[in-house]
RNA sequence: GUGCCUCUAGCUCAAUUGGCAGAGCACUGGUCUGUGGAACCAGGGGUUACGGGUUCAAGCCCCGUGAGGCACCCCA
């Protein structure tokens, strides 16, 4: 850590939208990916991972507007190349390479990284996580219910409190349109406007349809079926009726209908999933149910995105596989996590600090360090110059270390080892032996005690 | 991508509006080599985000760039 007396060539500072993350950031992090896996493996979903960067061409004319947004350049090969938007095209694309290889109805889970060069702002990064579990080769709207009860676990797996799956169908949105008479190319206008609803009130929606050239009795007779809330099956009889001998109204209907079923008796909370005929969803490439994650505190948009999407796979394959799945934001399921305090956040994965007492006293701490770390207990040892005690358990305390092992003359001589607890202060002396076991006990008990306000 | 706001020590913020760049916390050392978060003493740390301009003089005014945030757009 000397000087050198050079200017750095320049102030060390990220790209924008992009972060590095800390020690004990990345602690719960971690944790929350764990968490993830473990839920979409109890539903049978398998990993996989495809290259971040794919050709341009992957990934153009899947996304709709949202296309101005992928990072692209040339590769020193004069390929045209880009950073994958999302884990969906890519796993469509991945699909059609591996149609052969794969055991349909093929269910997948992905977590790693993509980028968007978007304007950054809380929670919206230029390069953030998408935990994806798919569903490729089946129209069953079971795949859908599957996916939605997934989305349930997952979330309440970490604690999230009060979120809502909201539901619609992409035929019902164009059927709505249809029998408005508002033209198949405004069709994308109305659902813009139909999805901001909840914020900007119906008069808000109706001035921006109007204002995009929507007739104003057009946009009155979207808003009135738009405007339907209530029990899934009475909204839907009501849309039946209203929307009677329009094709993709009972497709989608029908569709819808199954997936309440089935999410009925996959015994979902019905608290955390309702049908919201206003949600209509950016991307091209929906075309049956879509879904949301939403919170309504912190106000941090959705959490997740999700549909149907039949058609995708067709696009590299020129064949259509039927396809659905769901997508989570994990950093702003974090960034809940840290507001709310859902978890406890442990800053360091150390379990134990053992100390040295002195040259002499080494080998006896070396000793210890490897059994425990035998015994599966993560266990470091006090690595610094200067070794007096004060030093070595401060070091305990910033880390956030929950035990510390004291080894002095007195017992080495015994063969015990003094366990200290930091939060309590307490402190145990057990032979060595047993000190594996009783650091286990002692960290369960500190686990259980802490609640999960976390320090 | 559009509009607006912000940027001073690791963090939170001062600096009498253009006149010597500071505090608290944190950090380092000591009191203190058998036990942390307390106290006391001492210390290190800043081209005031970066680059330029105006001025006798710029943290403060002007321009550009970078980054963060709010709204829009859109979305995870």
């Amino acid at each position: 850590m000397a000087r050198t007396g050079d200017r750095p060539a320049r102030t060390p500072q990220v790209l924008k939208g992009m972060r590095d993350l800390l020690p004990q950031q990345m602690v719960l992090r971690q944790h929350v990916i764990g968490t993830f896996r473990r839920v979409f493996e109890r539903y049978g979903f398998e990993p996989i991972e495809t290259p971040v960067l794919e050709y341009l061409d992957v990934l153009t004319g899947k996304y709709g507007e949202d296309e101005k947004l992928i990072y692209h350049f040339q590769d020193r090969g004069g390929r045209e190349v880009g950073l994958r938007y999302d884990l969906t095209v890519p796993l469509a694309r991945f699909v059609a390479t591996h149609r052969h290889e794969l055991v349909f109805p093929f269910k997948r889970y992905h977590i790693e990284p993509v980028f968007r060069a978007d304007r950054p702002q809380r929670g919206r990064y230029r390069q953030f996580w998408q935990c994806d579990v798919d569903i490729v080769g089946t129209a069953s709207m079971l795949a859908d219910a599957e996916v939605i009860m997934v989305w349930i676990d997952a979330l309440s797996a970490v604690n999230m409190p009060n979120f809502v799956v909201h539901i619609n169908h992409r035929k019902l949105l164009q059927s709505m349109a249809q029998v408005a008479g508002v033209p198949e190319a405004q069709a994308a206008t109305i659902h813009r406007a139909i999805d901001k609803l909840a914020k900007i009130g119906r008069d808000g929606v109706h001035a921006e349809m109007v204002n995009h050239g929507i007739p104003p009795e057009a946009a009155d007779r979207v808003l009135d079926l738009v405007a339907l809330e209530g029990e899934p099956a009475e909204v839907l009889a009501e849309l039946r009726r209203r929307l009677a001998g329009n094709q993709l109204a009972e497709e989608g209907i029908a569709d819808l209908e199954n997936l309440f079923r089935y999410l009925g008796e996959l015994n979902a909370d019905p608290a955390h999933y309702q049908l919201d005929l206003s949600l209509a969803r950016g991307l091209d490439y929906y075309t049956g149910p879509v879904f949301e994650a939403m919170v309504k505190e912190p106000n941090i948009g959705s959490l997740g995105g999700a549909g149907r999407y039949d058609h995708l796979i067709g696009m590299f394959l020129g064949e259509d596989i039927p396809a659905t799945g769901a997508s989570l934001g994990l950093e702003r399921i974090i960034d809940v996590i840290q507001e709310l305090h859902l978890l406890p956040q442990p800053r360091t994965v150390s379990e134990v600090l053992v100390t040295v007492f002195s040259d002499e006293g080494l080998e006896a701490s070396l000793s210890l360090v490897s059994q425990l770390r035998a015994g599966e207990v993560n266990a470091e040892i006090y690595l610094g110059e200067r070794r007096d005690l004060r030093r070595q358990v401060q070091y305990a305390d910033r880390k956030g270390i929950p035990l510390v092992a004291f080894l002095g003359p007195d017992e080495i001589a015994a063969g015990t080892v003094n366990l200290r607890v930091m939060a309590s202060g307490e402190q145990v002396t057990v032979p060595v032996s047993a000190a594996a076991e009783t650091i286990d006990r002692l960290l369960k008990q500190e686990r259980s005690g802490d609640g999960a306000a976390g320090q």
